[in-house]
This record gives structure tokens, C-alpha cells and sequence, in this order.
DNA sequence: AAAATACTGGATCGATTGGTCCAGTAAGGA
DNA sequence: TCCTTACTGGACCAATCGATCCAGTATTTT
């Protein structure tokens, strides 16, 4: 317990971001099986040695490279989120969240792109790394539903929880969808405006949803 | 040129496909990098040699592997939504495609998922596999778009081709991410359900479209 | 019967993989 | 001052990677 600075583990604090640095960096392209550590070795210039001292082995070292990927996208996006001006219309609302997402995914791409191969990847027994990624998807997921719940202010109860719920599952999987083509082609693609189109079909269901019933 | 049969190349032609069901299998849950040769090499029960005699090397393996999957999957698909009632309200036809499309990759998984795999892993040069998912994927987009052009007769034609084209972006990237859930958890994810929603949402977001005019 | 074709079997290759080992070094605590 | 802790540097490991080689075996053509 040093209530002064510790040199020594700052330096070390310091090559395990280094190291999870490159890592980010090289797994959100490559996935799993395409990451090797000697890369990691290179790009972060640190030793063998210092890679397996912070991290057990490359399933440990994937888990965290997950959580620091997802930190950095959530911050921003709540940042982006929060800013947004709550008394506008629903559509509008909609289409506004819409934009920081995409903006989020502009700016840090790399924890979803490494998510959907972890999901997409169902390799025997990989265990750590895909199981913290699923961990992740439920907290989104419920954060995703928690604000549309918000903007449902007004509904019954029970009603509210459920559309909040379906808003939340159709959106996330248009998104993961759109992410998707962007990726395919990210110099074409129109990501913000497929983003607003997700908004407006949000919308729309929403519509339709509440007409049924 | 045998113009009787050559028991030679039928023998050969069996190999190339017990190879091929082989790669395809192990490619759709591992991806390019986590498929080895020589666990092709093990499930398919065939020497080394006969692997490189009928494929030059891992990525025209791959090639391979994504053509047989995707006709696999795109023959299943035509034979479901060709089967379909032409004379339905556009809502159910909407839901009707969808049903068959979900049925389809409950049925033949392997081609989404490979490709999906494969948009994501962007290493340095690859070559061949991608690229040709990317080729196939265009295919499947205009066949999207065509079939959308087809529901929508009566309208002017210009009109009709841009909302067919904006419908078809959309509802691939809303099914490739609804596959996407289903892959996270397949076991509790309501495949059916998520694509009748898209058909919903199609439907109501092609309304918005309509009355914004 | 001989030659050519279409494969198969299996040993083998150098390179790379994830991972270990351990002596060394710099800093903090006693 | 000495001991402990936190890390680094680099040699090293068996296993596996994608790929090659070539002698052998059917089968068909000449």
C-alpha cells in the first residue's frame, strides 16, 4: 500500500496500456485466431516476457482488451448521448440518438467490430474473451431499453416495458446490421445515413406498434 | 474429353466435394485464420496431397468453400420465396419473404456466417475469399432490390426504383444483424419473431417513405 | 502393351505459433 | 545496507502452421 507514487508500478501500468494498445488495435481487425502475439510483441514494442506478466495468456489478455475497447465507445457515446435535447419530438429523439451511435462507431469501431467476430466466431472452447463480450451486449441491451423506456413516458406500465424491450432488440440488431455494412466498404458507405434511416424505421414500427393495440 | 463416363474424374469430383463439406463446416464456426489444413485434412478423411490437388492453396480453398455454401443457400431461399402468394397485401408479403429468408439460414447458416466472418477480418491481403463475398453480395443486393421492385408495381418508375434500392440496404443490414443475435444465443433467440418484426418494420418504414412525398 | 492422365499416400519442409524460463535491473521498504 | 517487489530482456521450447515433393496406383487413351 504506497500512499506515495509508485515508480515502478507506474511504468509497469504503463506498458500494460502499450500492450493493450496494439492489442486493440490488431484484434479489432484480425480477430482472435488472427491476432498472434509475437504481433502484439512488435506493435507494442514491449517484451514476451512483460506481455505474459500482466496477462495470464491470450484468452486473459483478449478478455481485457474487450472490456478497454468497450470503456472507450460507451464514454463516448454517453458523452454524445447525454448532450441531446430530451423535450424534442419522438422521431426526432430517435434520429438524434441514431447520430451518436454513428458517431460513436466512427470514432472507436474497434470494440464492436472485435464483439461480432467473438459472436460470429463460435470456435470449441475459448472461453473468457467471448463469454465477457456477451456479458457487455446484456448491459447494452438494457441501457438501449432503459432509454427508449424513457422516451415512452406516458404508456402504461407494462406496455411501456414491453415496447421498450422490442424497440431495444430491433434497433440493436439494425445497428450491429448497419455497422456491419459499413465495414464491407467503409469509403462508399453512407453510415450516417443508414443511421437516420434506422431512427425513422424505429419510429415507424413504434407507430405501427402502438396502432395494433 | 470423355465423352463416356470417367470413373477418374467422378472419383476426383467426390474427393473435391468431401473436402469442400469438410472446409465448410469448420470455416462457418472458425473463420479464414481458425480453420487449419490439416483439420480440413482430418474431417474430410483426404491426404494432404489430394487437398492441394484440387485447390491451390487456402485461399482458393476459401473461395471454394464461399461459392458451394452461398448456392447452397441461395437454391434453398429461391425455392421458399418462389413458392410464395403474389396476390397478398404488401404487409404479408413483406412477412412472407422474411419467413422464408429466416427459414432459409436456419437451414444453411454456414454462407452468412462465413461471409460475415470475413467482412469483419480485414487482414492485409487475403484476397481471393473476401473479394469474392463481396462479388456475391452484390448479387444478393439486387436481388433484394428487384424483388422489392416487383411488390411496389404501380408506382412511378423512378420513385419505384429508389425506394426499392433504399428497402433493400436496409433490410439486409437488418437481417444480417438479426442472424447476428441468433448466432450470440442460439438457443433462446426467436429467429422467426426478429424477421416477422423486420417485415414489420419494412412496411411501416416504406409507408413513412410514401407519405413523406 | 505402352504411354498418358488423374489422382492418392505419406514423409517432410522451414516458419510461426502460444508459451516458459530465468538471470538481470531498478525502485521501495526495513 | 540489505531484502523484497515489480518488472524487463532475450534465449528457448514443443507443437502446429501452410505447403511441397514424389513415388505409387488406378483408369483411360493410343
Amino acid at each position: 500500500m504506497g500512499p506515495k507514487t509508485d515508480r515502478r508500478q507506474q511504468h509497469g501500468e504503463e506498458s500494460r496500456q502499450r500492450i493493450l494498445d496494439a492489442a486493440v488495435e490488431i484484434a479489432a481487425e484480425r480477430g482472435y485466431e488472427g491476432t498472434s502475439m509475437s504481433l502484439v510483441r512488435q506493435r507494442s514494442g514491449m517484451p514476451n516476457s512483460s506481455i505474459y506478466w500482466h496477462f495470464r495468456d491470450k484468452d486473459h489478455l483478449f478478455a481485457a482488451v474487450i472490456d478497454r475497447s468497450y470503456h472507450l465507445w460507451r464514454d463516448r457515446l454517453l458523452d454524445l448521448i447525454s448532450a441531446r435535447d430530451r423535450s424534442v419530438p419522438r422521431l426526432r429523439q430517435f434520429q438524434d440518438i441514431a447520430t451518436a451511435v454513428a458517431d460513436s462507431l466512427l470514432e472507436r469501431p474497434e470494440f464492436l467490430s472485435l464483439g461480432l467476430m467473438l459472436t460470429l466466431e463460435r470456435r470449441p472452447v475459448e472461453a473468457k474473451a467471448r463469454e465477457r463480450f456477451v456479458e457487455i451486449r446484456t448491459e447494452v441491451h438494457d441501457f438501449a431499453r432503459d432509454e427508449f423506456a424513457d422516451i415512452l413516458h406516458g404508456l402504461p406500465e407494462d406496455r411501456r416495458a414491453d415496447l421498450a424491450l422490442r424497440l431495444a432488440e430491433f434497433t440493436i440488431a439494425t445497428a450491429d446490421g448497419v455497422f456491419l455494412a459499413y465495414q464491407l466498404n467503409p469509403d462508399a458507405y453512407d453510415l450516417h445515413g443508414a443511421f437516420a434511416t434506422l431512427g425513422t424505421a424505429a419510429d415507424a414500427l413504434l407507430e405501427r406498434w402502438l396502432s395494433e393495440s
